[in-house]
DNA sequence: ATCCCTTTGAAGGGT
DNA sequence: ACCCTTCAAAGGGAT
C-alpha cells in the first residue's frame, strides 16, 4: 500500500512500513491452531494473563487474516496486498462500532487546527483550546463527530471563539501536512468488523477480571486524553503550544484530563522556579494511538483498572485487527510524525533518553549472568 | 515520590 | 542490514 509509504510517499516519516509482527513466527503454529477450540478459549479465558505468550490472540487474528493465502508475510506485504483490495467500499463497517466513541483527535490544539498556522515560526496559534475543533487527521477516520460533540463539560464550548480561530473541517487535509493527494483518502475501511468475532466473542474483554465492578466507567470516556487533543502549559521554542511539549513537571497525561485542573496546578506552583525547557514527546505511535482510543473501551468492558493489564488485552486486540484496521492507525500515526517533525524540525528522540531514568535496563542484567563481567 | 508493569512501534546508536 | 535500547500512554501496584 502506497501511501503507508513502505519507503515512498513521504520521506518525512519513518517507514510505517510494517515489519513482520513479533509474534508472526507464532503463525505457523497458530495455522494448526486454526482449530481453536472452546476448551482452549476456555482456558485463555481464565489465564488470559499470562499466556501472552501462548499468543491465541494473533492465532485468531490469523485466521482472521488468514483468509488470505499469504498470510504468514511481514506486516508490510500484508499492507500492501490488502490495500491493493482496499477501495472497495467506504461505508467503514467497523468505524461504526461503538468502540470508536469519538476519537481523542477531534479536540486539538491549536497547531492542528486548520487555520493554525502549523509553521514553526509562527506564534500567532492560540494557547487555547479548542473543545470542539476538529482535527485535521480526524478527517482521516470516519469517527463521527458527534460521538464527540456533546463537548465535554469541564470544556467550555465557546472556547474556540475565544481564540478567534475558525476552522474548516471540510478543507483538505493534505494541504495541511503535505500528504502526497489521495494519501487520506485511501484509507479506506473495507471489512469492517463482520470478522470481529475473535475477541468479542470470547468475552468482552478476554481477560480474568480481579477487580469488581466499581469502576470509573464512562466517566472515562469523557475524558480522551489525547496527547494531540488537549492544550499544555508546554510551549514550543517558536511559541507554538503542541500537545507533546510537555512541562518539565512531566505527568502531563494526568493533568490534560481537565484543563482548569491543569491551570491550577500549574499556576501557583514554582512559577519563578527556572523554567526548565519543556519536553517533547514522542509522537505516539500507531498501537498508541490504538491504545488511546480503546483503552476507555477495555476498562469498560473488563472492568479492569491496571493498565499493564489493559495493555496485554489491546495488544491482543491490536493483533486481531484487520489489516484495514491497522492502517489506520498507521496512517494516522505517520501524520503525527510529519505534523511532529515540522513542528519540531530539530527535535529527536534522543532527547528524551534518559528521562525514565534507566529503569528495565538493569533488570535485563540480572537474569542473564553474563553482564556481571 | 518514584518506578514497575505491559503492550507495539519508531528511532537512534552500535556493530 | 541487523540488533539492541529507549521512549511514547496509562494507572494500579510495589517499593
Amino acid at each position: 500500500m502506497p501511501q503507508l509509504s513502505s519507503g515512498g510517499g513521504d520521506d518525512l516519516g519513518a517507514n510505517d512500513e510494517m515489519i513482520a509482527f513479533k509474534d508472526e513466527g507464532e503463525q505457523e503454529e497458530k495455522i494448526q491452531e486454526n482449530a481453536f477450540t472452546e476448551r482452549d478459549l476456555a482456558d485463555l479465558k481464565s489465564s488470559l494473563v499470562n499466556e501472552s505468550e501462548i499468543s491465541q490472540s494473533p492465532s485468531a487474528a490469523a485466521v482472521r487474516r488468514g483468509q488470505h493465502p499469504g498470510e504468514q508475510r511481514g506486516f508490510a506485504e500484508k499492507h500492501r496486498e490488502h490495500h491493493d483490495g482496499v477501495s472497495k467500499h467506504q461505508d467503514g463497517g467497523m468505524y461504526k462500532t461503538p468502540a470508536y466513541a469519538g476519537y481523542p483527535f477531534l479536540m486539538l490544539p491549536d497547531p492542528y487546527l486548520p487555520n493554525s498556522s502549523v509553521s514553526p515560526s509562527s506564534n500567532k496559534v492560540s494557547v487555547v483550546q479548542q473543545s470542539h475543533g476538529m482535527h485535521p487527521l480526524s478527517s482521516l477516520l470516519p469517527y463521527s463527530n458527534d460521538h464527540f460533540s456533546p463537548s465535554p463539560p469541564h470544556l467550555p464550548t465557546d472556547m474556540s471563539q475565544k481564540t478567534g480561530v475558525h476552522r474548516h473541517q471540510s478543507q483538505d487535509l493534505s494541504g495541511y501536512y503535505s500528504l502526497p493527494p489521495g494519501g487520506v483518502g485511501q484509507i479506506s475501511p473495507s471489512m469492517g468488523w463482520q470478522s470481529q468475532p475473535v475477541y468479542p466473542a470470547l468475552t468482552p474483554c478476554g481477560f480474568r477480571q480481579p477487580y469488581s465492578s466499581n469502576l470509573p466507567g464512562a466517566s472515562s470516556y469523557s475524558r480522551f486524553p489525547h496527547s494531540l487533543m488537549l492544550g499544555h502549559s508546554g510551549m514550543h521554542p517558536t511559541g507554538i503550544p503542541h500537545p507533546a511539549i510537555v512541562p518539565p513537571s512531566g505527568k502531563q497525561e494526568h493533568d490534560q484530563y481537565d484543563r482548569g485542573m491543569y491551570v491550577k496546578q500549574h499556576m501557583e506552583p514554582k512559577r519563578e522556579k527556572e523554567p526548565k525547557k519543556p519536553v517533547i514527546k514522542k509522537p505516539l505511535n500507531a498501537f498508541m494511538l490504538y491504545m488511546k482510543e480503546m483503552r476507555a473501551k477495555v476498562i469498560a468492558e473488563c472492568t479492569l483498572k491496571e493498565s499493564a493489564a489493559i495493555n496485554q488485552i489491546l495488544g491482543r486486540r491490536w493483533h486481531a485487527l484487520t489489516r484495514e484496521e491497522q492502517a489506520k492507525y498507521y496512517e494516522l500515526a505517520r501524520k503525527e510524525r510529519q505534523l511532529h517533525m515540522q513542528l519540531y524540525p530539530t527535535w529527536s528522540a534522543r532527547d528524551n533518553y534518559g528521562k525514565k531514568k534507566r529503569r528495565k535496563r538493569e533488570k535485563q542484567q540480572d537474569p542473564n549472568t553474563d553482564n556481571s563481567l
